[in-house]
DNA sequence: CTGTTAGCGCATTCAC
DNA sequence: GTGAATGCGCTAACAG
């Protein structure tokens, strides 16, 4: 029902070629006053080009597609909209898909498989994977993937990849939560328990092992570590549990004094330090803590990491390792849509110490 | 250059057409043996249909577009995956723009428009139009809606709209932001102040009108009303412009005894309740608040609008009005999808009284 | 029930 | 520089 080229062609009074080679780029380039007539016809009519057809003439489509894990994240809606920022750049449209939701036909473990067909399927000029992947890696992901590689398709994966011909955009996870948990440390913090994400995300096995490394390193281990899933409510449970596995105790409700009677685990000590593996779910740990007594960081101390720029506002400030997320999402959408870039580009990101771990606020001016 | 429909049938020794049946859906039904040698000839050649032919062949793409504002602001990032989730159930893939981004020819307020556009030219089966948009209604942006209308697809406006056959998901923002401010009031609040959001922006408009007419309701008047963008830093920059206007005086840092020694605006009455147009902008405040040492409620009350759900590890824990936004982004994508529901849709939401407005805390359970 | 044919809307060879 | 013809990959009438 749309007015297509044809009937801008014949109201401009020329051919369906001319007509296309003026509205849609092309090398040859049509005179300036026919041009101007065809300009006008197709203004007049309204005509809007038909992606459609053209994606079938032109075998491209300007189509990038995106998978994430849950959109609603933070993480991943901040990622996005850098990928966003630089596919409009680029003129390209972003098509999204989450890992996280009902597939119907698919199988729950099969969304992210779902989700890449699909984007073959639209034939996009290029597919970025963002959902941290389990490392079970399917091998008829990894089979589709390289059809599609072979076929012209770009594909990025945030991490490592076996993927032969894709780009990969890797992050310090490993050495960030080193880094952070060796900070700690300096800071004299001699007592730590982990909340690890979902065993199987490669992004939280990653975190978890630098955290552990790094207090390898200053001859430490965690007293716990308890799994979760990455959301504040894993946080929250993971949170109860290590409670009531380590036996914590919350300072006696003295607080006309604000002294605390007891701590925990040495009451000389400094006092715990619950290291976890992302930002969301430290804010659950936090919540956890508060509602059964203990004040952070006096009791216990938390630190997460992302630094996911909503939580920034949060009281007492987290403690977390910082990850250009936004950034992280342009570099991926440029690894994508700009074929002469060399891969993998590594990111890193920074500790920034705050007051879930002891740390004064430097009275951010903002 | 992947495989196509042509070589699948070829390689299962049947014509174009059958093949075309049993893989993608079709009124007839092939024989079953028949079926399974096509089945068999696709998985092995990992055929995948091309959706842009299909599109092209059955003027219908599957593709729903969905323009928001910020992806990641987390008021439309939970839109966003509500709206995919229903999409995904319908099998529908989504096509993400985002209005805040630059685009390239575009000049800035016209990304709308140009979202709009190029949806169009994905032809995509329907559009959900959920950046709240300026007031200044683009005709352009209403002839190319129009146009797509008549041509059979489907808009979804998150608001009123006058695009005729658009269907519009209605918020209860004005009627939403009045309950809040009344269920204030009762609670004896005498003294407001109101951040509102950018003053072009419908969304924030209505909610602040909600606040004014809730306060008139009780015979009262904003102390004042500062406008700023609705993201932290513009409620940090508000709240500061605020105390600076109001004159507002942090009580002396006697933190031993916890005692304050002045309260604003009345000493003996309740304090100053800052009545912010969302959640993010309200964390904003917070901040600013506390940063100038003011003690939330003791000191300034605060109350945002939206009930974001990662801000619900905050503390104190803001007073808001939760709107089911993961729920109003599925309604607005089956009212996209599904032709036969009714507009408009109203959303309401609720009024939730809790620390920062000075109500203490059902302890949680969570 | 299966095969043949004709477009879907547009870019792009080719001749002119 | 411009117009006519062919095909992109697939679906939907049509026949058989």
């Amino acid at each position: 029902m749309p007015v297509k080229l044809t009937e801008v062609a014949r109201e401009a009074g020329v051919s369906l070629a001319t007509a296309s080679r003026v509205l849609n780029g092309s090398a040859r380039t049509p005179a300036e006053d026919i041009a101007k007539r065809v300009r006008a016809a197709a203004e007049e009519l309204g005509y809007v080009a038909n992606a459609q057809a053209q994606a079938l003439a032109k075998s491209t489509t300007g189509l990038v597609g995106l998978v994430v894990h849950d959109i609603a994240d933070p993480y991943f809606s901040t990622f996005a909209h850098g990928v966003q920022k630089v596919a409009s750049l680029s003129h390209h449209q972003v098509l999204l898909a989450g890992t996280d939701l009902p597939s119907e036909d698919a199988p729950p473990g099969d969304a992210e498989l779902a989700a890449v067909r699909a984007f073959i399927s639209y034939r996009t000029d290029a597919i970025i994977l963002a959902a941290s992947r389990v490392t079970d890696e399917d091998p008829r992901l990894a089979a589709a993937l390289e059809r599609y590689i072979n076929s012209g398709g770009r594909v990025v994966v945030l991490g490592a990849t076996k993927i032969a011909g894709a780009s990969s955009l890797m992050v310090a996870n490993k050495a960030g939560a080193m880094a952070l948990a060796t900070a700690l440390i300096e800071h004299g913090t001699t007592h730590f328990a982990i909340l690890a994400g979902p065993a199987e995300r490669n992004t939280a096995r990653a975190r978890v092992d630098g955290f552990v490394e790094g207090l390898q390193a200053a001859s430490l281990v965690p007293l716990a570590t308890v799994h979760g899933p990455f959301t504040s409510r894993g946080g929250y449970d993971a949170t109860v549990d290590l409670i009531h596995r380590l036996g914590l105790l919350a300072p006696t409700p003295n607080t006309t004094t604000g002294a605390d009677t007891s701590r925990f685990p040495s009451p000389s000590g400094s006092p715990l330090c619950i290291l976890v593996a992302n930002d969301v779910m430290a804010l659950g740990a936090m919540t956890a803590l508060r509602t059964h007594g203990f004040r952070i960081p006096d009791d216990v101390q938390v630190a997460g990491f992302d630094d996911i720029p909503t939580l920034r506002d949060h009281s007492p400030a987290l403690t977390t390792y910082r990850l250009p997320l936004e950034q992280m999402g342009q570099r991926a959408a440029e690894l994508a849509l700009e074929p002469q870039l060399r891969s993998p580009v590594t990111i890193t990101g920074e500790v920034v110490l705050r007051e879930s771990a002891g740390f004064t606020a430097p009275t951010t001016g903002k």
